[in-house]
DNA sequence: ATTCGTAGGTTTGTATAGCAAAGTAGTTGG
DNA sequence: CCAACTACTTTGCTATACAAACCTACGAAT
């Protein structure tokens, strides 16, 4: 039950166990890591930044709304429908542990010298 | 069509474009990450160091073997069957190019002072 | 004023993915 | 020699991810 490692100090623990797929998931953390750089953005800015068909984008920010990691706030730009995304604190401290995993994943990727 | 920024310096680009779902998912990006760390890795060891039933890790390898990421090979262990799993070439470079975005990902997050 | 086209999403349908339970083949212990 | 165990694989179900179709409101042209 080991690995074949030719590199013993190579960590027996796995790389992941704290990656949470709500966020994890491309399109998601894509819009989180987006939504954090402004006090909010706007559906169709996503939609064309991550070149997302209008529908996928809905399934996804309903999703994020519905674990409480964005706010949804709807209204009209002159007088058309507008849709804004903002991610909330709760949201900001789940892209923070996300990053911090994949931080951890980049050094140890880099780190191991490949056999 | 804008995101209302308040930091003009963010990038108004999709931090996830070069993301492939292949990759990313989290726990074939497990499995990627520790078979790159050994010539070869034990099925077994791949099950309990990442919590994965049987099955479910059965599957993601499967996936990973047809996309040309990782070598399985069978054989026994005394006289108990093993499977063993080795990154290929192409793996090592699709787990680089996940890592860079990943990089790029991370120093996006890190640099960007929230609103 | 009515119709045509466009904007801005949402809902619906469907194929795929992810997961665990059940199944399979060989092995060892009593 | 048969029950229990090891080491997976296959099967079946549920949930995701995606796009097509749909809905509603505005704006322009007639």
């Amino acid at each position: 039950m080991v690995s074949e490692s030719e590199d013993p100090t190579t960590p027996e623990t796995s790389p992941i166990e704290d990656l949470d797929d709500t966020v994890h998931q491309r399109v998601r953390l894509g819009i989180l890591t987006i939504a954090n750089e402004s006090r909010k953005v706007e559906f169709r800015f996503l939609q064309e930044i991550m070149g997302l068909t209008a529908g996928n984008l809905s399934q996804h920010i309903r999703i994020l709304e519905e674990a409480g990691l964005v706010n949804v706030q709807k209204g009209t730009e002159g007088r058309r429908p507008r849709t804004w995304v903002s991610i909330t604190k709760v949201g900001k401290v789940a892209l923070r542990q996300e990053i911090a995993v994949l931080k951890a994943l980049v050094s140890r990727v880099e780190g191991s010298r490949g056999p």
